[in-house]
RNA sequence: GGGGGUGUAGCUCAGCCUGGUAGAGCACCGCCCUUUUAAGGCGAUGGUCGAAGGUUCGAAUCCUUCCACCCUCACCA
């Protein structure tokens, strides 16, 4: 770093300013290699903006790969072309430097597409050197490759590792691909609402706290969008979504961070075969528009995202699976039950815990190909509507890829007099010690008493359908900065 | 929280089992080189071996504790 310092005081005695304003830009590098025969041809001269990736220096020329934000491209700077004054400049500057170049292309003897520079200016200049890197034909050498590193450094991580890139492209696409089939395809509007939240709802979870100085008040950090979602559709919003982040206070690993991004969308006069319907055409969809197809690789397995998918209820697969029937059950026998597959279970737990414990233990991992589980026990869904045709049930399915949960869905519970039951049900679990069930919400009752039409809602976990998208196997890999331990200096003995 | 793994130069890693005072490649610095591409050649610099204790004549190496990351289990949609 002390050696760039001093570069940097030699630039500035040349009277050429390391950190100018504004530049000359007229194609980038992905532009270049497209058009690379018709603006050879045509002698057409190239400003390019980018990043000094690499640097072999021949005397009095040299070749160096500048990198942009589409790809990278050969520049060669010969002392002859560009005169004694800029090539002084250049043999001041450094990889990691970011630089203006412009000339006309050529091909080399090796059949490397390159540009002839014939003007070179210094855009910034810089003084942390990157990661050392070798690359060619896709092979990499001393790849920076510490994954705490990648994550406390993301910006070294974008520069140096072109997968990392490919991931957060593909993830904006993504995004921009759903927000895009919901405007266009489906008519929702995008709506936004509180992260800050008197009263937590809308999923099970424990929430992060926080103070209002000047209201001199409690807050939390949202837990799901839902209640405010569906006090719009209330309100007369008839299809409605939000893509933003959740909070839980909740362990993380793999799959779990603690702030995540979630689609939720609610359409009113609609029950939950429309969000089955959704799913099965906005994930082919996106599949193919990212990835180039609906086949994938994920987690070790081939999936296949054609739809339509498998669906099938939650009684028929813990009969199918494990021979127990969970509907109506009486607790200690279900209890027993499980003991005997070898389920570790609580005994303050309900009937509700004890199927969504068999549920995950037995029957989630092996959901491999996309599966929707259909029709969930009431217990474990105060908000979804009771089911049209069996008592005990509610009209709900989760979406299953690869073993993983992807969605979760339900017709949504209207009645607001069933719904304060619920909720009150809930209240009570909670007064009993069960931080995750949630408070009363007063104002999202008031909203039902008003009159919700039929409705169904839709979660959608983002990042892990990045991760099934881009390939990734870690949630902090589809995360640009993903929550971490701090990494502080360890403790002066004492 | 339990179990396993990792942490050595700016980067990627070897050395640890079997203790003797730190190594390679790349980067960086200097010199040579006007179509190279993991450019090449010559030379130089660079490390409190994650931290702190302990055992020992002697610790990167053995032991203990702590810190961080990864995997896994538990917790958790």
């Amino acid at each position: 770093m002390q050696a760039r310092l001093d570069k940097l005081n030699k630039i500035k005695e040349l009277n050429i300013d390391p950190f100018p304003h504004s530049c000359e830009r007229t194609h980038n590098t992905g532009e270049v290699l497209t058009d690379f025969d018709s603006l050879k041809e045509n002698e057409i001269t190239i400003n390019l903006t980018g990043r000094l990736v690499s640097l072999r220096l021949m005397g009095k020329a040299a070749f160096a790969h500048l990198q942009d934000e589409d790809s990278k491209l050969q520049i060669y700077i010969k002392r002859d072309i560009i005169g004694q004054e800029t090539w002084q400049l250049f043999k001041l500057l450094d990889i990691g430097d970011i630089i203006g170049v412009s000339g006309k292309l050529f091909i080399t003897r090796t059949e490397e597409r390159t540009l002839e520079v014939s003007a070179l200016s210094l855009l910034s200049k810089n003084l942390r050197p990157l990661p050392s890197t070798k690359e060619k034909d896709g092979q990499r050498w001393h790849e920076w490759s510490d994954k705490d590193e990648k994550y406390r450094n993301r910006s070294v991580d974008l520069i140096v590792n072109p997968d990392s890139r490919e991931v957060f492209w593909k993830r904006s696409l993504i995004i921009s691909e759903i927000r895009r089939f919901l405007d266009e395809q489906m008519g929702f509007i995008e709506v936004e609402t509180p992260v800050l939240q008197p009263l937590y709802g809308g999923a099970t979870a424990r929430p992060f706290v926080t103070h209002h100085q000047a209201l001199d008040r409690q807050l939390y950090l949202r837990i799901a969008d839902e209640l405010y979602l569906k006090r719009l559709i209330t309100g007369g919003f008839n299809r409605v979504y939000e893509i933003a982040k959740d909070f839980r206070n909740e362990g993380l690993d793999r799959f779990h961070s603690p702030e995540f991004t979630m689609l939720e969308c609610y359409a009113a006069y609609e029950d939950y075969k429309f969000c089955m319907k959704l799913l099965e055409d906005l994930l082919p969809q996106l599949a193919v528009s990212i990835h180039g197809s609906t086949s994938l690789k994920w987690a070790g397995h081939d999936i296949n995202l054609s739809a339509p998918y498998k669906r099938v209820t939650m009684v028929e697969l813990a009969r199918e699976k494990t021979e127990i029937e969970i509907v109506n059950r009486d607790r200690d026998e279900l209890a027993g039950e499980l003991k005997q597959l070898g389920i570790a279970i609580e005994p303050e737990w309900g009937t509700g815990k004890l199927i969504d414990e068999l549920f995950s233990e037995k029957i989630e991992p092996e959901l491999i190909q996309p599966t929707f589980v259909i029709d969930y026990p009431v217990e474990l869904s105060p908000l979804a509507k009771k089911h049209r045709k069996t008592d005990g049930l509610v009209e709900r399915f989760e979406l299953f890829i690869g073993g993983h949960e992807f969605a979760n869905s339900f017709t949504e519970l209207n009645d607001p007099i069933e719904q304060r039951l619920r909720l009150e049900e809930q209240a009570r679990l909670r007064a009993a010690g069960d931080e995750e069930a949630s408070p009363v919400d007063e104002a999202f009752l008031q909203s039902l008493e008003i009159g919700m039409p039929p409705t169904t809602g839709l979660g959608v976990g983002v990042d892990r359908l990045v991760m099934l998208l881009t390939g990734c196997d870690s949630i902090r890999d589809v995360i640009l900065f993903p929550t971490l331990r701090d990494k502080h200096q360890d403790k002066p003995p004492q």
